[in-house]
DNA sequence: GCCAACGTTGGC
DNA sequence: GCCAACGTTGGC
């Protein structure tokens, strides 16, 4: 079992997006950056466990718990033209790029925030909390995971 | 293979 | 909106 976390800008997907889906269930499409490609590719599993984290709004931070459903597969949006996620140089019989399926399991009460996530010693480990780091998707260790999860 | 230019991310 | 940090591109 391993454990992940993944961020979104929430104006453009949230939480809340996520568990009012169909089956709460959505695919993580247009990430087109080759490490978090390479995690969803090759390393991501059913059943992992996946912090949903919003970037690039009021308060970022950790604001909900999710689990991989459905292992990495193409991204067919980066086939489709009108797609703002198009990319010419991923062809559908030898994608560059991939994306996983991730269900909602619940929403916290409050935002862990990164600025709380950032005064955490036991987290200084984490890409997240590291200057300039730019990771959309990121393994999480169990340690962290199990830690962050107390701070709920 | 180097590296400047450029576009994007994302906190603030 | 600003801007630092970073990844990618492309000329050479």
């Amino acid at each position: 079992m391993n454990y992940w976390l993944m961020k979104s800008e929430p104006n453009e997907f949230s939480i809340d997006d996520l568990r009012q889906r169909p089956g709460q269930t959505e695919h993580w499409d247009g990430v087109r950056n080759y490490q978090a490609r390479n995690m969803m590719r090759d390393q991501m599993k059913k059943g992992d466990h996946v912090f949903f984290y919003h970037s690039n709004c009021e308060l970022p931070g950790i604001v909900g718990i999710a689990k991989v459903v459905r292992e990495g597969y193409p991204d067919f949006t980066a086939f489709d033209a009108n797609d703002p996620h198009y990319d010419p140089k991923s062809d559908p019989d030898l994608p560059r790029w991939f994306m996983v399926d991730i269900k909602f399991v619940r929403k916290l009460k409050r935002t862990i925030s990164l600025q709380k996530l950032k005064d955490c010693a036991e987290l200084s480990e984490m890409p997240l909390v590291r200057r300039g780091n730019r990771l959309s998707v990121m393994p999480v260790t169990k340690q962290e995971w199990d830690f962050i999860s107390a701070l709920a």
